[in-house]
DNA sequence: AAATATTAGTTTCATATGAAACTAAATGCA
DNA sequence: TGCATTTAGTTTCATATGAAACTAATATTT
C-alpha cells in the first residue's frame, strides 16, 4: 500500500497529538488549581504533599519527590510553606539527620479530609462524562503512554 | 449492588486522573521543548506560533492566541523574540493600525520546514506504540474531553 | 581516622509566567 | 466633532520555576 512510507509533511496545531495532551492537561490543571486555591488557599504542589503524606505519612522529602513526580526544589518549598502554615510536621530522621520525617498534623489531617472530596468530586465528574468503555479505554491508554520512554520516541 | 453512593474516601495520586494526564503532559511537553530547544533554539510557545503562522500566514497576534490556546502576553513575547530573530515578519494591518500582520520570513519558512518533521516524526513514535483501536479511541477521548465545560465540573 | 565521594535538602540566581496597568488606535455615542 | 468605551498589543511587576551552587550529614576509600 506504501502508506506512509514517507512522513506526512503538513501539521495543524488543532490535531497535533502532543499539543491536544498539553492543552487538556493544562485546562483540568488551572480548574482544580483554581479550587485548591480560592478553598484552601494550597497550591497544586502543595496539594500533592498533602496528598502523598495523608495517604503515606512519615516520608523523607525525596521519596515526596518520587511519589509527586515533583522536583526536589518545589517539594523543599512545599514543605516549608505547608509547615509554616502549621499543616505539616518536620523532623529530623534519627538514624540519618541529613534525612526529614514528614507527616501531617492534626490541622493538616483536617484540611486534607476537606481536600480530598473535592478533588474525587472533580474526577468523579469528569468521568461522569464518560461511558464506562471510555474510562476503560483512557486507563489503558494512560497505562500504556505512561510506560513509554518518551525519551526515546 | 449499591456502589459508590457515598463518595469513595481515598484518593491515591497514582491513580487520580487529573494528575497522571498532567504528569503525562509534562513529560511529553519536556521531550519536545528540548529537542525544539537543542535543534533550533526554539521555545515551545514559538514552536506554536511557526506551527499556526507554516499553516495559515497573516494572523494578527490576537488570532494567534486563538489558534494556540496562548495567553495574549506569551504570544507578544514569542512574536517578538521570532520576529528579533528574523524567522517572523510583522506589520500593521493597513485598515486597523493596531493589528499586526504576522507571517513567516524565508528564514522562518525554512526552519518551519524543518522542525515540522521532528514534531510529525515524535508524535508519529507515539501512535506507533498504540494500537490502531487505541489510536481510534484515544482520537474520541480527546474530542470528548476537549468539549467538556471543564469549569463546570 | 583522615580524606574523598555521595546524598538530603536548601539557597541562589537567572529565566518564565501571567495579571494588571498601560499606550495607541478604532469605535460608539452625545 | 468631542468624549467615553473598547480593542490590540506591550510593559511592568510580583510570583513561579528549576539548574547549579551550597551546607550538612553519611558512606566509602586510602
Amino acid at each position: 500500500m506504501m502508506k506512509n512510507t514517507v512522513s506526512t509533511t503538513v501539521l495543524q496545531l488543532d490535531n497535533f497529538l502532543p499539543y491536544r495532551i498539553s492543552v487538556l492537561a493544562n485546562r483540568l490543571s488551572r480548574t482544580l488549581a483554581g479550587r485548591y486555591q480560592t478553598q484552601f488557599q494550597i497550591s497544586i504542589a502543595e496539594w500533592r504533599v498533602l496528598a502523598v503524606l495523608g495517604e503515606t505519612p512519615d516520608l523523607s522529602a525525596a521519596e515526596v519527590a518520587d511519589k509527586t513526580a515533583m522536583d526536589k526544589v518545589a517539594v523543599s518549598r512545599a514543605v516549608n510553606r505547608l509547615t509554616s502554615v502549621g499543616l505539616l510536621s518536620k523532623h529530623l530522621a534519627e538514624q540519618d539527620k541529613r534525612r526529614s520525617v514528614l507527616s501531617l498534623t492534626t490541622e493538616g489531617t483536617l484540611i486534607y479530609q476537606q481536600i480530598v472530596p473535592v478533588a474525587l468530586s472533580f474526577e468523579r465528574s469528569l468521568k461522569a462524562a464518560l461511558t464506562a468503555t471510555e474510562l476503560t479505554h483512557l486507563h489503558t491508554l494512560l497505562a500504556k503512554i505512561q510506560g513509554l520512554d518518551v525519551e526515546a520516541l
